[in-house]
DNA sequence: ATATCGATTATCT
DNA sequence: GATAATCGATATG
């Protein structure tokens, strides 16, 4: 059962991205991703994010340096950066730091708060009950055909920014537990504690996930 | 519940 | 030519 709507949301500034990307992953963290355009109004709460640490993280796009694809990566912070992956798939990221230094987050899983049914539509889903909600945006993929996410469309636009008709914001919900575990999905680097999740959050990615977290954690 | 595999293309070696 | 920051379907315990 998603949380219903709660107060205003108010755009994000460009500095709160100019920072490391654990650090911007971390406070991204119960922020939210709106999408606004003449036909669609979605929104849902950010529960699940990673950091990638650029050009020395082996695990970054940005270790190769930037090319045509990554160069969203090395431009100012704030920005999105789409990729295309296994054929089949978008992944958003926010650019964070600074002009000329790399770094990034992942957004990896969210709770749909607005639009519900146009993110099902978007996905292809029939929602039978509420075991079917996580499919619509637990994991890269997942959230970014909801969100009708697209290279050509969304790449380097400006997530601090309403009019750029896809941007972050915040409504003052406090993130309460969370909890912080290796990468998912990657080959190298795999060990680094990059991952940050909203503890218990029936939305985060993993097949597994809501059964190890009430086994992890049985005492409060 | 976990494991394996095919899809399908941009990017890099 | 191989691989990838994934997903959904299928197979098996």
């Amino acid at each position: 059962m998603p949380a219903p709507p709660s107060l205003p949301i108010r755009p994000l500034p460009r500095s709160f991205y100019a920072r490391s990307p654990r650090r911007v992953a971390r406070d991204l963290l119960g922020k939210i991703l709106v999408r606004n355009s003449e036909k669609l109004h979605l929104a849902a709460r950010i529960v699940e994010v990673e950091a990638y640490l650029g050009e020395n993280d082996p695990a970054a796009h940005a270790a190769a340096g930037s090319t045509a694809r990554t160069s969203v990566l090395f431009g100012p912070p704030g920005y999105a950066y789409v990729y295309f992956i296994y054929g089949n798939h978008y992944c958003l990221n926010v650019s964070c730091e600074r002009e000329g230094k790399a770094g990034s987050v992942l957004f990896r899983a969210l709770e749909p708060l607005e639009g519900i049914e146009e993110m099902a539509r978007a996905r292809g889903l029939m929602l039978r009950d509420s075991r079917d909600f996580p499919k619509l945006t637990a994991g890269p993929g997942r959230l970014s055909q909801a969100f009708s996410i697209t290279r050509s469309r969304d790449n380097g636009c400006d997530l601090t920014s309403p009019a750029s008709g896809l941007w972050i914001g915040e409504d003052g919900f406090r993130a309460q537990r969370i909890q912080i575990t290796p990468r998912i999905g990657i080959t190298k680097a795999t060990a680094r504690p990059l991952r940050y999740v909203l503890a218990q959050n029936p939305f985060v990615s993993g097949p597994t996930n809501s059964r190890r977290r009430l086994k992890a954690q049985p005492q409060a």
